[in-house]
DNA sequence: GCAGCAATAAACAAGG
DNA sequence: CCCTTGTTTATTGCTG
């Protein structure tokens, strides 16, 4: 079943063949007409938002009421059995592959029994392996697990320590446990990773007497992180087994840490850039996943502080709900020691910061994957309509963002329209095509206009959280931002500084490839007669010649006045919206934005924001073009439409007061022009 | 195809 | 010498 995942659509289920007709209903409606229309996905409801998630928690803890249940008694039968067994001599282990798990299809039974992990989630939706009732029962399985994994705990604790032992022993020997032998394949990877936990533990404890700061001797030898089937390990755990052990593991290459960095590596995916990029480079977290690159800068920086410690900062213990205050380092580790030592509680609290964990990291991949989708869907209706040569540009743009985030961006000459990139469907590159991403395309030069139409000041204005907080390019050229910095200083002068600190202040975008733009305000400030230099007592500052300001481009906006007035007004009331609300308004009212809020500049700006970021996908697909509209793109300059669009300053036109005009008009607006960020990659600079 | 504009890159100089 | 500031030139992409 198939449900649309975004904005307020819907939620109504689709099949796969529903699915498609409805993508490509959306896709041959002429771009635009329509913005981004809600992606519908194979996923279910876990895959949506936070709503979603909430739902899903439900669903589980609702499953979970029944596992435990059942789990109980079931735990009851094992334990007897197991008691039976002691006594009467062990059976061959083979009878726990003859146990079947409990009712879930076969790709889903044959990985190891762990706490779901949200990649693991993603792709059990993705493969739509499971029906919801499946689904359940998987979860019901999970917690199951979970739950005795739990009682197995207590359970071998008031067992024979010699039981442990063997327990462990055969297991690093690869054998079997012989108290799995009554419990499902499943139970037996939990209990696999119990020990893992416990191992963490035991790791722990070695790291800290690596540092010499504890002389207690291992109770055994640390076992090798047991690579999980298919790379199913959870990352989490990982994360959780880097923080541990990284100050063990900067120093020793052992197997375990091998194995663990492996694994990463793996979780990584293939297609992620490459993991020099990710371990190298510290903007790398942008492309790859935090998970992953996290931890290893933490182990970087532990192993250049010895002293410090993922569960120990600003004196206080950071261990979930401990905040214990420990004054130094020392005292840390002996509270670390004797407080969270490994029993009961702290394995419970593992698990729970491991379910925290999960959480973040499913919410992360629910919008990983959501933007993803809508930038494939998008992509796929830019390059259907149009022609060869767009197409190939289009999808050749976002090759180039791949493989340069994989080889030396650096040493790419912008060449957007070298053919001789790989179609590579975008689906393919790394899973996350996050905004930042983007930016990592070459210097794809893209026209970047004002929005004539539009005074700079109000936009900024309303969307000055965006802005500030989105890495989007602010759709107006360098020379319409730097007189805007000049004009919102009190003495309307700036220095050179000050216009790059307020390009900063102002803009997310502006954080990243300082060299480039910086050198292009410079360029701007000198190439441009609008702005005078002015030698001050402190030096020089920059000051706007408005009259040659106005002057720059009267010929390139012209037309219909009252359009102008239209737009601004309707643009003029639009409050302000943080910007997470706006982001996600932007999401919800782009399919609504081509029909009945045209009057909403905000979300149009946001909308056209979006686009920009979707790397032109939508470009050239002015099929319909009408620039009258006030919820046309921001983006767009009106070209046919000769508005006279200077005369109207922005400082007096901006005002909360002049508007109360038409909020709907033409639902055409021209689109064919879309910027997008050229973005240097300024990782490597 | 061309002109114009804007973005980008880079060389260069002057001054602190 | 390095950095910042400022100027200039060249190139490229986009649009009309």
């Amino acid at each position: 079943m198939f449900q649309c995942v975004f904005s307020s659509s819907v939620l109504q289920p689709l099949s796969t063949s529903c699915l498609f007709k409805h993508l490509f209903y959306h896709s041959a409606t002429p771009a635009s007409q329509k913005q981004p229309e809600p992606i519908y996905s194979k996923k279910t409801e876990i895959q949506r938002q936070t709503v979603q998630a909430h739902s899903i928690k439900l669903f589980i803890f609702s499953a979970l009421q029944v596992a435990r249940q059942l789990l109980l008694q079931q735990q009851q039968q094992q334990q007897q059995q197991q008691q039976q067994q002691q006594v009467s001599g062990l059976k061959s282990p083979k009878r726990n592959d003859k146990q079947p798990a409990l009712q879930v299809p076969v790709s889903v039974a044959m990985m190891t029994p762990q706490v779901i992990t949200p990649q693991q989630m993603q792709q059990i939706l993705q493969q739509q392996v499971l029906s919801p009732q499946q689904l359940q029962v998987l979860l019901q399985q999970q917690q199951a697990l979970m739950l005795q994994q739990q009682q197995l705990q207590e359970f071998y604790k008031k067992q024979q320590e010699q039981l442990q032992l063997q327990l462990l022993q055969q297991q690093h020997a690869g054998k079997q446990p012989k108290e799995q032998q009554q419990v499902a394949t499943q139970q037996l990877a939990f209990q696999q990773q119990l020990l893992q936990m416990q191992q963490l533990q035991q790791q722990h404890l070695l790291s800290l007497q690596r540092q010499g700061l504890l002389t207690i001797q291992p109770g055994q030898p640390a076992l090798p992180l047991q690579p999980l089937p298919q790379g199913m390990i959870p990352t989490e755990l990982q994360q959780l087994w880097k923080e541990v052990t990284s100050a063990h593991s900067a120093e020793e290459t052992t197997g375990n840490n091998h194995s663990s960095l492996d694994l990463t590596t793996t979780c990584v995916s293939s297609s992620a850039p490459s993991k020099t990029s990710l371990i190298m480079n510290p903007h790398a977290s942008t492309n790859g996943q935090l998970s992953v690159h996290t931890p290893k800068r933490e182990s970087m920086s532990h192993e250049e502080h010895p002293h410090s410690h993922p569960l120990y900062g600003h004196g206080v213990c950071k261990w979930p709900g401990c905040e214990a205050v420990c004054e130094d380092f020392p005292s840390f580790l002996k509270h670390l020691n004797s407080e969270h030592a490994l029993d009961d509680r702290s394995t419970a609290q593992c698990r729970v910061q491991m379910q925290v964990v999960q959480q973040l990291e499913l919410q992360l991949a629910k919008d990983k994957e959501r933007l993803q989708a809508m930038m494939t869907h998008l992509h796929v209706k830019s390059t259907e309509p149009k022609a060869a040569p767009q197409p190939l540009n289009l999808v050749s743009s976002v090759t180039l963002s791949k493989s340069a985030s994989e080889a030396s961006p650096q040493s790419l000459p912008h060449t957007p329209t070298t053919p001789t990139a790989p179609l590579t469907p975008v689906t393919q590159g790394p899973s996350v095509i996050t905004t930042t991403s983007m930016h990592t395309v070459g210097p794809i030069r893209r026209r970047y206009s004002d929005k004539y139409n539009v005074p700079i000041s109000s936009d900024i204005a309303q969307n000055q959280e965006f802005y500030k907080n989105a890495e989007v390019r602010p759709p107006f050229t360098y020379a319409s931002l730097i007189r805007q910095a000049i004009l919102e200083s009190p003495e309307k002068q700036l220095t050179l500084n000050e216009i790059y600190n307020w390009f900063t202040r102002m803009f997310a975008y502006f954080r990243r490839n300082a060299a480039t733009w910086k050198n292009a305000v410079r360029h701007n400030l000198s190439l441009h007669k609008c702005f005078v230099r002015v030698e001050n007592v402190k030096g020089a500052v920059w000051t706007v010649d408005e009259v040659e300001f106005q002057k720059r481009r009267p010929q390139k906006i012209s037309g219909n006045p009252s359009l102008i007035k239209n737009m601004q007004s309707s643009h003029a009331y639009c409050t302000p919206l943080n910007a997470a609300l706006q982001a996600s308004m932007a999401e919800n009212s782009i399919p609504l934005y081509t029909t009945a809020s045209m009057g909403n500049p905000t979300l149009g700006n946001l909308a056209s924001a979006i686009r920009e970021e979707l790397n032109g996908a939508m470009e050239h697909t002015n099929s319909n073009e009408s620039d009258s509209s006030p919820g046309r793109s921001p983006m767009q300059p009106v070209h046919p439409v000769h508005v006279k669009e200077e005369p109207l300053d922005p400082e007096e036109a901006e005002g909360p007061l002049s508007l109360v005009t038409t909020a709907n008009h033409s639902p055409d607006f021209d689109h064919d022009r879309d910027y997008e960020d050229e973005a240097v990659n300024e990782d490597i600079e």
